[in-house]
DNA sequence: TTGTTGTCATCAATCGATTGCAATATACCC
DNA sequence: GGGTATATTGCAATCGATTGATGACAACAA
């Protein structure tokens, strides 16, 4: 193992200042003679001699790193979301800083206090979407020393850049999209009881069948966790309704639905219509794919890096920016056309 | 966006020192009166003081915070590993600085830098597994002034502590179970060609036939790369064989092949046995579940924290350790039992 | 000789913490 | 009052870099 080279120990080995060894390395456009401009990288090359950060941007005051906080890096929407994200930071100059909470928003707290200690130039927020108490990190995000960007999920009330999708929107095209294909009766199975999102497409859900006057009938309204073994669980009610159709609020939530429609031995969309939201690459197995709701995770980090950018330059006002993306529905086999049959 | 708090400022507020803040903020035992020492307390937490990490880590020289890269984040064994090992992390008090490479030489190089010049405590590192030109990297890691430990995936040849599944195993394991199940035609689809790790596989494989005295059959050996559709393309070629079984090296390669058995309505294990390796999540949707190899990553995890952790303490030998350790062959209902019929 | 200009290189302060050692204050004892 | 313990607190160096101000020296002009 080796040890660190520092800039003083260079300047020694070559015999000049430790001042002189920092232009040069840096590139300032200064007047240190070729020769030596020379010895100089030379020297530092041969001795594997790398800047330490942690020195300089101590005095730079910046670190050209950012942070990422995400609830659980093992989920594929916020993993592609860090995969995405750390590209575009990379292309301009940053390092990026991914951390997992866990979910919660403790953990949230502290991860933030870490990055920000760390030196940070700015921290993207993907907050727990769950019922926790967040008034600590409510508090702490208002009183941040750098930009910070909620990325996905908001905390509600919060003044703080936002990037996200519109869940309602998605529910709401989900539906409509049945709608306008002729069924009438649709179920839907969401995470409304513990997920903000969740709520949101419920609201999204419901307000496509107020629409056009359709009845919002609570025993078409079913809950699910994001897990696929509880989605398979709460299938089986679903699908002993008469919907014609069923919105599933998440990719397990749908994968759970089609594993309980497989052992029934019903098909898609022969039997019942399916729309799903946000597909993993599982569903590329499923004949017919799935008509989806898709975010995608791309999209999400470009827009929250440029929000972040304009506040490291800073520009970008006082006031809070809040972008809000549209889903796109994609339109695969899984719903049948009730309309070509009237 | 509130300003940074310097110690020297609580200091200034309260009426003392620098020092005596730190002190105290640090629960230093040194005698500081109880009412200064409440109120420094009461000062700091007031103004949300949190100490600059970068300036105390220059000075402590050690951050506390570890580094990894992977290939590719949105993988989900790599994501698991991450999400384990950061877990891992945080218990000991430690902070993980997760980074996807890419997968190629270069990135991993200067990701490793990005890593050491931020003043990481140590590395773990996931290299890309495919060909590449690593001699920079190679001599990187062996000139690194702090401990490294190779995960899931080695340089040949380097001085470097190693913590891995053993892929050889895997693939004998898989094919040593067909075999005593009473297999005799055993194709397999592998990805050779491109990864080290499906070279091994390939080993194994080879290595149970030889052991029972089978033919290995290049008739029997296919190629394909670690994604669904292209292992969806070469299953035409595998399920045109004889093959009363098959062994496929990853958990992509066997959706892509269940993909094309689906297609074809050929069942499992009816019309042919499947053995996989690395199971996703996915899996659960089948009837029946597919027997396979498992590598758990948080034994992975747990093992290549456990070797960084006794580097950082300064134990551990001059030498470098080489951990192995041995996949776990599942048994689920892929595989039918020839012996059976006898 | 003195002054001016230009080139090359160094000095010393700074970033925000930590910490060994020195300093001050107070009390207590003889 | 002088000496010694004890309880508090401050000074100043340090970590490894950056950078504006400054110095040294040579060449050249007046």
């Amino acid at each position: 193992m080796a040890n660190k080279v520092t800039l003083k120990q260079i300047a020694q080995e070559v015999g000049l200042s430790p001042s002189s060894v920092s232009l040069v390395l840096n590139n300032r456009p200064c007047r240190i003679s070729e020769e030596n401009r020379k010895r100089i990288k030379e020297v530092a090359a041969r001795n594997h001699y790398v800047p330490n950060q942690i020195a300089r941007s101590l005095v730079m005051r910046e670190s050209r790193t950012l942070g990422l906080i995400v609830p659980n890096i093992e989920s594929r929407f916020f993993a592609s979301l860090a995969g995405s994200l750390e590209k575009r930071c990379r292309e301009d100059g940053y390092a990026l800083f991914i951390t997992s909470s866990g979910g919660s928003a403790d953990d949230d707290l502290e991860l933030l206090r870490q990055l920000v200690t760390r030196g940070v130039d700015g921290v993207f927020l993907v907050v727990g979407d769950e019922f926790s108490d967040d008034r600590a990190l409510r508090e702490e995000v208002s009183h941040l020393p750098i930009p910070a960007v909620m990325v996905d999920r908001a905390i509600e009330g919060l003044e703080c850049d936002k990037v996200m999708f519109d869940h309602e929107m998605g529910g709401y095209m989900a539906t409509r999209y049945l709608i306008e294909q002729g069924h009438r009766r649709i179920a839907c199975l969401v995470n409304a009881r513990r997920s903000n999102t969740g709520r949101k497409r419920l609201a999204g859900y419901e307000r496509a069948l107020r629409e056009v006057g359709l009845p919002i009938d609570a025993r078409l309204e079913f809950e699910s966790e994001y897990y696929i073994p509880s989605a398979y669980e709460a299938s089986e009610a679903v699908l002993a309704t008469d919907a014609t159709a069923v919105f599933a609020s998440s990719d397990n939530i749908a994968l759970g639905l089609l594993k309980r429609l497989h052992e029934m031995g019903k098909s898609i969309p022969g039997d019942i219509s399916v729309v799903s939201y946000d597909n993993s690459a599982a569903d590329v197995l499923f004949e017919p794919a799935l008509t989806a709701i898709e975010q995608d995770p791309g999209v999400l980090a470009e827009h929250a890096f440029a929000c972040m950018s304009k506040r490291l330059a800073g520009r970008g006002g006082k006031r809070a920016e809040e972008v809000v993306l549209e889903p796109a529905l994609i339109v695969k086999g899984s719903v049948l056309d009730l309309t070509e049959y009237s």
